[in-house]
RNA sequence: GGCCCGUUCGUCUAAGGGCUAGGACACCACCCUUUCACGGUGGUGAUACGAGUUCGAAUCUCGUACGGGCUACCA
């Protein structure tokens, strides 16, 4: 049996979004399941298109999603090189010999000539024309021209491309994974470019050429590709390859609010598309990533993998482990899935309550770093991301819950205590200072009995009492338990922040 | 316009001819909690429409409508 090959190939001229990451992971599962190789390929042949950095961007968001190619520009393996750019010669080579064999001709038309040709062929019922059946007799190629003519053409350098030569009423059946088959009429597809003018190859040239060298047994792309399969199919015959094509799988797209997620979606409702931050080159423009988001990459996957798939259970929570048994192909949706950031974000929250707190320890320092709070003691770190990660939604939220274990209050929120402070209160805190140092175990436990008795004994209802204390300590209405705030915050810190507020209080 | 794909609560989905169409997010109410959350219990809410096949249709067939994709020397 085939040893099972899976292939991504991304383009290095934009951000990773999230149908070209939930491409990868699927890919990425199903080679996993079959002990199979997961190859990474580059088209980088659109050189006008080409981002600097954008590939080492790439590299960086499969690497944060634990989705790391075994093959690829930076992990060679025996089918490189895998930038196509690098395979010029190769595709060159393949597109002469269909040229050769009658499947493709050499067309001259300029970029004008071909303008024109929309213009005039342009009517009510065919707004966009195609370079087809119907009018590649009208054009500049070498089915129209003498075998003289071209060959003078083509030793003169005159810049033409190589066009794949579609039949006319033929039907070819496509047999997806997701979809079952699929009937095209080849009439009514347009001669793709294979090759161009700068002597490049089209996607469509390139990935049916790279599949074959590269021995890929699974090709997963996005449902966009779905019109232009019949000339994938048909270049896999004309090439003499059809024993070796691969299966296919047309996923389902991932919907943004109006149509086909996009960058325009992220700008303007507020929610990430990529995996991480992405500056758009053209305008500069920073568009936040899930990573940057506060996004757990465990999470992101989760939620990325249930959209368009479910293993017919009701669970939804699920590790790359479990992914990794469970992910069927078939199960697959052919419907495209809308985006719910919300639900997104339910998924992170499961994930941070899920989490040990020993590896959320990292993130969370790094946040509080970032926003000026340095943290030494891991142990004390480690009781405080406890004591509020249930309340965390993204890893952001760790700063707003647990700043003011780091720094007293300047200000305190006196609406919320004002109105009913009594001296009686007053003096009750003073005393309460005093019953603390006699707390011999610094416990929550051991300080809410303490703190009650003492109250009893003050005739005070201990819970009007508990505000004031909080306020005390916090500076707010917020925050975990108020006696496990008191607990972590340490018995002298707890004394220095009564005191403070005392004077604050008058 | 043509071609292709699709359509179950607002959203993600389960149910592959047979209980009252199930779950999750979001929303609402109550409980827990003298902060806010977490958590718990409950609630609102869907088979696009029309035919056909069948004892029986969300499920199979056809038509219509709607949505999406493609229609580049971009991928």
């Amino acid at each position: 049996m085939k040893k099972v090959r899976v292939r991504f190939a991304p383009s290095p001229t934009g951000g990773l979004h999230l149908g070209g990451i939930r491409t990868v992971l699927y890919n990425y599962l199903f080679a996993r399941q079959h002990n199979g190789d997961f190859v990474l390929r580059i088209e980088d042949t659109d050189q006008s298109r080409y981002v600097p950095g954008a590939e080492e961007y790439i590299f960086d968001c499969l690497k944060w999603c634990g989705l790391e190619p075994d093959e690829s520009p930076l992990h060679e393996g025996g089918y490189g090189p895998y930038r196509q750019s690098e395979r010029k010669e190769l595709y060159k080579k393949y597109a002469e010999q269909l040229v050769k064999d009658g499947f493709a001709y050499y067309a001259f038309d300029t970029p004008e000539e071909l303008e024109v040709m929309r213009h005039n062929f342009k009517t009510g019922t065919n707004p966009s024309p195609q370079y087809d059946h119907n009018i590649r007799m009208k054009m500049r190629n070498s089915l129209t021209l003498t075998d003289d003519e071209v060959r003078k053409l083509v030793n003169e350098n005159t810049k033409h491309v190589i066009r794949i030569k579609m039949l006319e009423g033929e039907t070819v059946i496509l047999k997806d994974m997701i979809r079952g088959e699929i009937h095209f009429d080849t009439g009514i597809v347009d001669d793709k470019v294979l090759l161009k003018a700068d002597g490049m190859p089209t996607y469509h040239l390139a990935v049916v050429v790279d599949d074959y060298l590269m021995k890929i047994t699974h090709a997963f792309r996005g449902e966009e590709w779905l019109p232009s399969a019949p000339v994938h199919l048909l270049l896999w015959k004309y090439l003499g390859w059809e024993k070796d094509m691969p299966e296919w799988a047309h996923l389902p797209l991932i919907l943004g609010p109006n149509g086909k997620l996009s960058k325009r979606d992220a700008l303007k409702y507020g929610f990430p598309v990529f995996a991480m931050n992405w500056i758009d080159p053209k305008t500069g423009e920073l568009i936040e990533g899930f990573r940057e988001k506060g996004f757990l990459p465990e999470a992101f996957i989760n939620f990325l993998a249930l959209l368009g798939w479910n293993d017919g259970t009701e669970q939804e929570i699920f590790t790359k482990e479990e992914l990794k048994q469970k992910f069927l192909m078939e199960r697959v949706h052919s419907g495209g899935a809308k985006f719910d950031y919300e639900k997104a974000k339910w998924f992170n929250h499961e994930w941070i309550k899920k989490s040990e707190v020993r590896s959320l320890r990292f993130e969370v320092s790094s946040i509080l770093k970032n926003k000026g709070i340095n943290v030494t003691d891991e142990n004390h770190l480690d009781k405080i991301i406890a004591l509020v990660k249930d309340r965390c939604t993204l890893l952001t939220d760790f700063y707003d819950q647990s700043y003011f274990f780091f720094n007293a209050p300047e200000q305190y929120d006196l609406n919320a205590v004002k109105p009913k402070w009594t001296g009686g209160k007053k003096r009750f805190f003073e005393s309460f200072i005093e019953e603390i140092k006699a707390i011999d175990i610094w416990e929550s436990a051991f300080i809410e009995d303490g703190f009650k008795k003492l109250a009893m004994m003050q005739d005070i209802k201990a819970g009007e009492l508990q505000l004031p204390f909080r306020v005390m300590l916090v500076g707010g209405k917020f925050g975990p338990p108020v006696f496990d705030i008191a607990a972590v915050l340490g018995k002298q810190e707890t004394i220095q922040r009564i005191q403070k507020a005392l004077t604050a209080f008058d």
